[in-house]
DNA sequence: ATAAATAATGTAAGCGCTTTCATATAGCCT
DNA sequence: AGGCTATATGAAAGCGCTTACATTATTTAT
């Protein structure tokens, strides 16, 4: 491996008026071609158009920025990257916002709400156009700032009327009670739980919240010791269940957080050999490719990431652009029922 | 739902004049405290400090940018966020680059390098400090238009001394030959392979040669038909993994491009009743967590996503910096034998 | 103390665009 | 053709910072 010093000289680059000279017009109409081709007639379009080919301009985003006061760039803020939905949202998010001409800033602050004020105050100072945001629990200086600049902002992955904020999202907790009255009407009664962890976790919480609607609906609920919280790991997934499944009586039927939790309780009942849905069944969130494939497949929530980040995106940009949008998007999450649930007692 | 019409206003924001009067120095002065807090006096320090607290500034990063010629963000351009390999990489990249007082710009692709190009030209309006690559090809307008602006960028993913390109990554090739090479210690001689597509895709490619540079010294090659390209997908790993086996005489290894092809590969075998690594040995690249999950646990090669985002960052902010870098850096890939690999013909 | 050297500050000129406003040109109607 | 309107164009003023340069304040050395 060879070390050098490499001089990286930032290039002269083509500036307008450079274009503008070589084009012989001003620079007022190398802008226009620029951002409006229809305004400039024909003739001078073109010498402009080639002047721009022929030199390779490049415009200069920040000077632009400035002039127009819109940086034609808007930021996201997740949790972390490594949960796959996120990144599908996210992957879809961006895909739509270069279609409309913007640039995504991404953040990620692994679950720490302090660090997410930073990264955002970070993206602020980028001067981003929009916000995405993933949920509704945000540090109040969060909301406060975002609303000093004026800078829109739309909550996604959680969708709740009683919010302020807008968002494009779905209901978390009335998908859980979905799947808990099916649940219920398979003949289960012994609910364990596998939660994402909830602290400043709207999402994680509404989950748990469903759950629990439904059961108190009926009188019961789930037993201290068949709740658990862990990471959307599979490790931690896999560690969580085993504890759960070493208590006794074992519970019917295991609601987790999401299917990477699903995926490793359900690796854990195989290495357990605890037969799956016979012995107990398993239910995940999401919706993760992997879901449809495992062995058994799982029972899950789906989630719409790609729908949500390319309406996110749309939410945003209409709101720049001064149109009326849907202030709080409601998207449909779909119970999918598959192999890691039975009745319970059935073998 | 309701739908709105919401005037966003961007507020009349404080700038730096502001501050400067109401902390009485100079614009010069707020903007050498912001920069670089040490070059002014205490007492004067402190009243600005207070103006900006009390009057909640948030510097322009565009005028910033057009003043001092540098953006303070960092683009990438990958290929998609929905492997999980990626996102990993792209996680730490991020938060390094947060470290050293950067912002991420990313975009993605979808592995079409007509549309890398279109992607590079949008981050470079927004004139990127640096940008981080994903392996060596691309259109050779892409260097061009890098080279012309004299944008720093890195090529991860990929390792080459033969590559003029700056880069950080590992060497594909040989880690795949390391994998072969034991998989004939082991007894193999009948290798099959479900790579990834690779055309415009070097790592892919890279991956393909590695195996075949062994193969062939030894006078033996992958036959015609037991070598089948597919997409970085469960449901492309199973389906090219089934036409695969009902082929004869069956393979008695089949590598596969990444682990998320040789899941699938893995679960059509349970779906076909074929027993691994009994029947037949499997292995994986990149090692990501389920691998070790699995029921058999894949036998792969662990690709240093993590690592290889924070030096590629490091790499990027130094060079920027004007110091001396390591212009083609080599991370390890370590070979993880699991459980998916046995010498052949064993029950 | 005083001069010289050093450090801190202010002044003002940009950075490369967009956009208002005034002016020039083209198109239209009679 | 001539006048009128609609449309294109150009000149120039910023957008909110950084930074070279000139100036002033503070140290340090003598």
């Amino acid at each position: 491996m060879k070390r050098t010093r490499l001089h990286h000289k930032r290039q002269s680059n083509q500036t307008l008026a450079d274009i503008a000279k070589a084009a012989s017009v001003s620079t007022a109409t190398v802008s226009r071609f620029l951002n409006n081709p229809d305004s400039v007639r024909p003739e001078r379009a073109e010498r402009v158009r080639r002047a721009v080919a022929e030199m390779g301009y490049v415009p200069n985003g920040a000077a632009r920025a400035l002039a127009s006061q819109r940086s034609m760039t808007m930021g996201a803020v997740i949790p972390t990257l490594d949960n796959a939905i996120f990144a599908t949202g996210i992957e879809a998010f961006q895909r739509r916002l270069y279609e409309s001409g913007y640039t995504l800033l991404l953040a990620s602050f692994n679950f720490d709400l302090e660090e997410e004020v930073r990264q955002i105050a970070a993206l602020m100072e980028r001067r981003v156009d929009g916000m995405l945001l993933i949920g509704f629990d945000h540090r109040p200086e969060v909301y406060a700032k975002l609303d000093a600049m004026g800078v829109p902002y739309v909550c996604s992955w959680a969708f709740g009327l009683d919010q302020k904020s807008p968002c494009v999202g779905f209901d978390n907790r009335d998908a859980m009670r979905r799947l808990t009255t099916y649940l219920m009407e398979i003949g289960h009664r012994r609910f364990a739980m596998l939660a994402g962890e909830t602290a400043h976790n709207d999402r994680a919480r509404d989950r748990v919240l469903g759950v629990r609607d439904v059961l108190k609906s009926k009188g019961l609920d789930i037993e201290a010791d068949a709740y658990r919280e862990c990471a959307y790991s599979i490790r931690a997934g896999r560690l969580a269940m085993r504890a759960l499944m070493e208590q006794s009586p074992r519970p019917t039927v295991v609601m987790c957080g999401n299917d990477v939790i699903a995926f490793g309780a359900l690796l854990e009942c195989q290495s357990m050999a605890i037969h799956v849905p016979g012995d107990v069944s398993i239910t995940g969130f999401d919706d993760l490719p992997l879901a449809s494939n495992l062995q058994p497949a799982l029972t899950t929530l789906r989630v719409p990431a790609t729908a949500m980040g390319l309406r996110a995106s749309d939410h945003l940009v209409s709101r720049i652009a001064g149109n009326s949008v849907i202030l709080q998007e409601k998207l449909d999450v779909e119970l999918i029922i598959r192999e890691t649930t039975a009745p319970p007692g059935r073998v």
